[in-house]
DNA sequence: TACACATAAAGTCATCGTGACTTTTAGCAC
DNA sequence: GTGCTAAAAGTCACGATGACTTTATGTGTA
């Protein structure tokens, strides 16, 4: 292995999705590999980096191939470039990783197949690579930044109930929460506005449904954020 | 530009410098280009990755290569991969950029030459490339991280005085804080311990020594902290 | 038609962290 | 000994937060 690296681009895709019980947890696609090295293990979805796509294009790009989906939301996570990731591979590969959330509504339509699979986040197998390190590293991120971004409306439609959003921080963070402080927070924080609407047909007063304020902004990212809006990648 | 895209690790590194009227502000040391594209413009230290090294033994060592310096702090900032950061060049480089912290005395010890001349960040000329908006990204991590790491042992040697510490932390920030709530704050932390030796010689009540406190452990990278510490490069 | 049920939504209360500020302490210089 | 300066300790008001209680408002059922 001493020729150029080359670079690939993986992205760790999360949803929610209601596990046997019913219960919405964290979930991200994967796909079985179909050569050496790791032939038949599980790994995440990418590919190498074609000469005229951008990094963000291309994490877009193999994430529509690969599951058919369109991410509410993405980012770039890390570079891995260590000498050992490969195994004994005669090929060195650096992989620019992403992070992408998609909307339950997506994730329905996420095609699955034998070669590509959900798996609960906290019950992975065995991986491909470091891609077990990568999926840890991507979780805490998503988990840090649930608190100071928006990253939950990537799991939600246009409008919620606080109860719903409540739900998708409860399953990011793995822990309940108090439904009225919850409430007076996200209220305090400007983030969300209420649109007048309420949901009738439950068996209990009706939730004001809301939307997220799109003049409220939290830099998110600093001064990257202008840079890294050019595709379909929302912010 | 349709051959595969060339991988080059840069690196943004920064200490505290005095400037004219004595006061310690933020600078970073920049390297002159020799050759087109942007020949004669002022750029981040940096250069191709080598087969055999890992992303941050490369870091680490064009930085050597360029300053002269340790790092006493050096981690992954960001990929850079757009089409056209190297305008109309005719190759495609993705850029994997580490920012780095070197000690006052370490910064001290820095080559300077024609082409290697040092800056302060808040005054910087129009550099190569995406090199502005990469140091406007370090700096903005660094004052986000200042808040809830121990980055600022960086600039400082073992055992310093919470008038120094405060010092850094004003440094990077660019604003005064007020010396009886820092020290609160740092003393609940416990980031921080008393050595119990005191500095003599001041013309005022001599202040007590402290060193940072080693089990104390903030989770800076999450998953990746492991990971990370593969060479000189400390935490 | 009235009552039970469930969750939305609002309100209460004690505690803790923080910013602004004051007071006391300890060395040095004259 | 007196005065200077910054270290170190202390004070106070305010706002955010966690735990908890109360009220509101729909649907389903007797």
């Amino acid at each position: 292995m001493s020729q150029q690296p080359v670079i690939a681009v993986s992205t760790v895709i999360f949803a929610l999705r209601p596990d046997e019980q019913g219960v919405r947890r964290l979930a991200l696609p994967l796909v079985r590999r179909i050569r050496d090295p790791f032939n038949g293990q599980w790994a995440l979805p990418g590919g190498p980096l074609e000469a005229t796509e951008t990094l963000v294009d291309s994490a877009a790009s193999t994430l529509r191939a690969t599951t058919g989906l369109a991410p509410a939301y993405l980012e770039q996570l890390y570079a891995f470039g260590n000498l050992d990731r490969s195994a004994e591979s005669t090929e060195r590969v650096v992989s620019i990783v992403y992070w992408a959330l998609v909307g339950a509504a997506e994730a329905e339509r996420a095609i699955e197949s034998r070669n590509v699979q959900w798996f609960f986040a906290d019950d992975l197998p065995q991986l491909a690579f470091d891609h077990n390190l990568i999926v840890e590293y991507a979780l805490w991120r998503l988990r840090n930044k649930v608190g100071y971004s928006r990253v939950a409306h990537g799991f939600l439609s246009e409008q919620f109930t606080l109860a719903e959003l409540r739900e998708v921080y409860e399953a990011i963070l793995g822990k309940q929460l108090d439904p009225g402080n919850f409430r007076r927070a996200v209220e305090a924080s400007g983030a969300v506005v209420a649109t007048g609407e309420r949901v009738a047909g439950t068996k209990h007063r009706p939730p004001m449904l809301y939307r997220y304020n799109s003049d409220f902004d939290l830099t998110d990212q600093g001064p990257l954020a202008a840079n890294q809006t050019k595709t379909g990648a929302k912010k």
